[in-house]
RNA sequence: AGGCUCUUAGCUCAGUUGGUUAGAGCGCCACCUUGACACGGUGGAGGUCAGCGGUUCGAGUCCGCUAGAGCCUACCA
């Protein structure tokens, strides 16, 4: 794609330098009270076989059943009835509840159930935060072991723990015989069967809910508890919401700010420890009599102690803990080198909005921490390409398209051009025939230069400065026209406005120069008109704008632009470091803008008319344009070379009445008349010309409703009056002109 | 459940603080091989801006409601 990488600073994760950056952190955290280990409820992934922290978590839809489930009162004939997802942990309920002032259940608090096929009595305990009253039947199992509310209200009620599912996703022995050593889904099965046996099931219905899986595999979570090492959050939140806040960093587009601040401010402890093989080691060390060491450098002895029995924590981080301190880890810290002195902070993070969690929230929180500084100034989130209807990509739908055969298809240039020219943070429908388009596009910059090419004979660097005060009204407007696109290049770009800079260049490059200028100066460097002096003025200029636009399209169109800038032999060694344009006032010309302007809309008149009269390119007309303006006047007469090639004329008459039977119009301005060959008027073209003379009566007719509202006349911007009166005018001329051709 | 975003041409999307006749690419129709390019040129067709209501002299643009789509976060036994 053309990207730009610096690969002499090439970094590794598990390098050195970023090992001991690790290190650094994870000590300096410890010793702050910001790192602990505890027993705690966290997601288990029983495939990978490790705990895995909140992001990692991807919530599924899924349509499964909700299965209510009957327990006996002990010493009682009533029974109550709860509903479940997951019937296979019944086996480790520790309790029932009930909230403490629903009167269906007040009696029975502090009473016993029985657990059907376990046979266990259980308490049946109030609890008002885990209980709705209103919800189900106001009934609810309790399995500390593997719910993170059950374990919470196990810890408020002294309830027992009572794991029956282990690290790999079988049911323990303390399920029972009958069910240990059984997968968790097949267990499922098992207990919904003798609970059919044994009357103790109730109502099945559909139910459709949101199921957490890892994020890599896809396994379903199982909330597990288990010791593990955590970061203690929210100091480290606290100022990374201050700087989004105060806009020491700014969040491109800023919506994401409202999911920044919503995230950070709900954030809850970091479990940073994985029972995985690959990853940074934690340095934490334990000696045979039980102490535990923290420490950057590996200890050859407990330190608490003297022991020489000590080992090394197995757990490794959580990838995103060293990826967190990648902008200043990369640099060399926890050294102060030159690097580090000289990139940190960095401008411009550029990412996908997937990770403001994982990666960018993180980075934040720990550079401010660890370097008293923001580690950039600018997030850039660009949105995630999907296919041409908006789907996500994925293997099962098979609509995946791989860079790599876009690439070969239709080019870099062409897939990074397209990339960019989608809206900012906005999703990228990536469609193929988008690409293409984009592909003709680079063909047409290739096929322009060559034809510029095959007529210059200087190389960019031997061109000298250009006259500007000698250049004719064409080359002068073509300079302005790029002067404008440069101006608007350079401001999208500074607004992260990717694709409105793309588009600029875009339709300045194909459908000003190349469909107009290039077609303007063929006949002066043909040699059909103009004098050397002429030619030479419009082939530096003709150099000029190639070399501008090429740079203006380099960051887009990397490839080519070099290519055929090499060719253009320019000073620098690429274009990649030739400075980049900027817009320049003196280049400005509203004179040359509008006289071009109404040259090529009579161009445009003289074609349009052709084709609605049934005329091919091979007949020729005449021209007639009317001024009472003498500067004018004289212009139509040095440019009527260009009316005559562009529009296919015989002549430009100026000043001059039309013969009966010419067609009449106003264009810019200018009334003008076109005389073509005789020829029968059809049906159709009637018609049309009624249309068209409808359409301008209606337009007028609404405009001068509007101009004889005094509210718009004395509130609307006089620039708007304005034009809304110079409108009226020029329909009125054209309404008289369109009934002449009647 | 809460939050954010979106709904504009057949398709995919632009449309900046409200203000001329709502734009682009692809697709479609007609004509054209004209001295860079048929991956091209020229001209054209196609839109009640999701719906309803409001504010305003004026609404695609601001406000409210309704319907639909997507995303993020949390999670309900």
């Amino acid at each position: 794609l053309g990207a730009s990488c610096d690969w002499t600073r090439l970094r590794f994760t598990l390098d050195e330098g970023l090992s001991r950056a690790v290190r650094t952190v994870f000590v300096s955290l410890y010793n702050d009270g910001l790192i602990y280990r505890d027993v705690a409820m966290v997601n288990w992934c029983p495939f990978c076989r490790t705990a895995i922290s909140d992001v990692e978590v991807e919530y599924r839809d899924r349509n499964d059943k909700l299965y209510q489930i009957h327990y006996p009162v002990a010493d009682s004939d009533r029974q109550l009835t709860v509903a479940t997802t997951r019937p296979e942990t019944m086996l480790g309920d520790t309790a029932l509840a009930v909230h403490p002032d629903d009167e269906r259940y007040k009696d029975l608090i502090g009473r016993e159930a029985i657990l059907p096929i376990a046979n266990r009595r259980i308490p049946i305990v109030a609890d008002p935060i885990l209980v709705d009253m209103s919800f189900g039947t106001g009934v609810v199992k309790v399995t500390p072991s593997h719910d993170k509310n059950d374990y919470e209200a196990g810890l408020r009620n002294n309830l027992a723990q009572m794991p029956v599912i282990d690290e790999t996703g079988k049911m323990t022995a303390a399920a029972g015989s009958d069910f240990e050593g059984l997968d968790r889904f097949d267990a499922r099965k098992k207990v919904l069967e003798q609970l059919r046996e044994l009357d103790a099931l109730g109502d099945v219905k559909d139910y459709q809910h949101s199921v957490g899986v890892h994020g890599k595999c896809d396994t379903i979570i199982e909330p597990m508890l288990s010791r593990q090492w955590f970061v203690k959050i929210e100091p480290l939140a606290k100022p990374a919401i201050e700087v989004v806040r105060n806009g020491e960093i700014q969040i491109i587009p800023q919506t994401w700010e409202a999911t920044y601040f919503n995230w950070m401010e709900n954030i809850r402890d970091w479990t940073i420890s994985r029972q995985l093989w690959w990853g940074h080691r934690i340095p934490a060390f334990y000696c045979d009599n039980g102490h535990m060491t923290v420490a950057i450098e590996d200890p050859s002895s407990c330190p608490t102690c003297g022991s020489a029995n000590i080992t090394q924590e197995t757990d490794v981080l959580d990838t995103w803990f060293s990826s967190g301190l990648w902008p200043f880890s990369t640099m060399g810290w926890p050294d102060k080198t030159p690097d580090l002195e000289t990139f940190y902070p960095t401008d411009v993070l550029i990412t996908g909005f997937d990770i403001l969690f994982f990666w960018v929230a993180r980075m934040i929180m720990l550079g401010l921490r660890f370097t008293n500084s923001v580690p950039f100034s600018q997030v850039f989130l660009n949105g995630l390409v999907r296919d041409e209807h908006g789907q996500k990509m994925s293997k099962t739908k098979g609509n995946v398209i791989d860079p790599l055969d876009v690439i070969d298809e239709f080019g870099a240039d062409a897939l990074r051009f397209t990339l960019a020219i989608f809206a900012t943070g906005r999703d990228i429908p990536l469609a193929k025939s988008r690409v293409q388009g984009y592909g003709a596009f680079a063909n047409k910059i290739w096929n322009a230069s060559r034809f510029a090419m095959m007529h210059l004979d200087t190389q960019l660097k031997d061109a000298g400065s250009i006259d500007r005060d000698a250049l004719g009204t064409v080359e002068r407007w073509i300079l302005s026209r790029l002067n404008e696109t440069t101006r608007d290049v350079n401001k999208s770009l500074s607004a992260f406005r990717f694709d409105e800079a793309s588009n600029a260049i875009y339709h300045f490059f194909w459908h000003e120069f190349c469909d107009w200028y290039i077609e303007m100066v063929k006949p002066v460097l043909l040699g059909k008109h103009g004098s050397d002096t002429d030619r030479k003025q419009a082939k530096r200029v003709l150099l000029e704008v190639l070399d501008r636009s090429l740079r203006l399209l380099h960051p887009f169109m990397p490839f080519i632009t070099d290519e055929i800038w090499l060719k253009l032999g320019g000073v620098e060694p690429s274009v990649m470091v030739a400075p980049y344009p900027v817009a320049e006032d003196v280049l400005e010309d509203a004179e040359a803008d509008s006289m071009i302007d109404a040259v090529t809309s009579m161009i445009t008149t003289v074609r349009n008319v052709r084709v609605e009269r049934g005329f091919t390119p091979k007949d020729r007309f005449k021209l007639y344009v009317t001024t009472s303006n003498e500067r004018e006047a004289a212009s139509f007469n040095d440019y009527a070379y260009l009316l005559i090639e562009l529009a296919r004329l015989t002549d430009v008459i100026v000043n001059t009445a039309a013969p009966e039977g010419a067609h009449h119009d106003v264009v810019a301005g200018f009334a003008i008349a076109i005389e073509f060959p005789p020829r029968e008027v059809t049906k159709e073209q009637l018609e049309k010309t009624q249309r068209e003379l409808e359409k301008s009566r209606k337009e007028l007719a609404a405009l001068d409703a509007k101009l004889a509202n005094e509210q718009f006349v004395n509130n609307a911007p006089t620039a708007v009056v304005q034009q809304a009166q110079a409108r009226q005018i020029e329909l009125r001329e054209r309404i008289a002109k369109l009934e002449q051709n009647q």
